[in-house]
DNA sequence: TTTATAGTTAACCATATGGTTTACTGTAAT
DNA sequence: ATTACAGTAAACCATATGGTTAACTATAAA
């Protein structure tokens, strides 16, 4: 791990990767929001929450407006789109090259119910 | 971090979170392959290289069949799917609580490379 | 049967990550 | 002027992560 640095879609993804950040973003996508009315909900230390948002931040997925000694973060859905669009050309070039057994297959498997839900 | 523990979409993250195991996922979008093979492409020794490979499965993205002395590898959309989904789920949620003034904006953004503020 | 090939395991290392506490700054309220 | 409130900074800690090398197993080829 010599000389490893992390790119644009590195840092979307890891924070995608952790489920305070993906609870944080839910939270986000009703409107925006200050700093401890969102802390409130987490079994965490404010300086730990607000290290969070600083990463989040950085990573381009939020941004903030600052109102007295209140700062309203609010989403940056550039950095989410960028993540969703990589994912997206992926399974269109992924759905592109199986062979119509397989299509077949896939539009009928019906029967993959685990819980997808957080 | 006292107790901590990666559930299934922060391992799917995790995995996307890291340009050399995407660039295994674009390879093995185009059909199987067999460790070493794949493994030539990047400059990382062979244990290297095949950890990132277990990282992979234990997330669910690949799978193996085994022949002889070669291991094929194949990607397993059902995983990369529940990320997708995620997503998507998101971005719909947030599209629709958006102001009619917001979605102009968005539709007509193009050019929005601006920090909003800070 | 010996040798080559494909891949894994184990031990190790440096840095990253997710968290804490304590102390601080800046703004608002009394 | 003092006190409360919102948030940040710094130092620290334990574990996770991405990588290495060396030694191994299993299958195939000579």
């Amino acid at each position: 791990m010599v000389n490893y640095k992390k790119d644009d879609l590195d840092q979307v993804f890891s924070v995608l990767a952790d489920s305070t950040r993906r609870a944080i973003i839910k939270e986000l996508s009703k409107g925006e929001n200050t700093v401890k009315k969102m802390a409130a909900a987490y079994d965490m230390s404010l300086p730990g929450f607000t290290k969070h948002l600083k990463i989040m931040e950085n990573a381009g997925l939020v941004s903030f407006r600052k109102v007295g000694k209140y700062k309203y973060y609010y989403l940056q859905p550039k950095g989410i789109d960028y993540a969703t669009e990589w994912l997206n050309e992926l399974s269109s070039y992924w759905k592109s090259q199986l062979t119509s057994l397989e299509k077949y297959l896939l539009e009928n498997k019906e029967e993959d119910n685990d819980d997808h839900d957080e």
